[in-house]
DNA sequence: TAACTTTGTCAAGTATATTTTACAAATTTT
DNA sequence: AAAATTTGTAAAATATACTTGACAAAGTTA
């Protein structure tokens, strides 16, 4: 899979590391890490906790528009 | 957790079956019965596939703007 | 440069998403 | 009303999301 981006460079955004997203998610360090790498697939519920965190949707961050298939 | 009846009214308006969503995103009837009703927290990547079946965004099925928790 | 923080990664364990098989209730079609 | 399709649900099995603990590499700050 393949890193998701948009997710790194908003919580940089915010000056934000992985362990300060992993509290405020309520997951581990190393579960942001590999989301933001695209090690695995994660839950719903978990993507829509980041955006929270992070003040963005789930279009923002993991939806996109070109990749057709 | 709630239905997503978001989901559940976006299949309807196509006259999509649970069967044929679920041929179409590569899970189960009983997945696609699943996640209609609340039951579980699928991975984004169903999420997508099922967003992707019905020709609709996360934001449109799985994003409530409301619900500030 | 040395202390400190952040990040990547790995191995072993636990929790849960998803499958398979199956049956009954409900809905739609004939 | 009967036949056929659609949906809800359940139990057992499998796949994989996520945790815990730990270590090294890289980046940042003193």
């Amino acid at each position: 899979m393949a890193k998701n981006l948009k997710l790194k460079s908003a919580r940089a955004a915010l000056d934000m590391s992985q362990e300060e997203l992993a509290k405020k998610t309520g997951v581990t360090r190393q579960t942001i890490s590999a989301v933001e790498n695209g090690d695995y697939n994660p839950t719903i519920n978990l993507c829509v906790s980041i955006c929270r965190a992070l003040g963005k949707t789930l279009n923002d961050l993991f939806w996109n528009e070109e990749e057709l298939k």
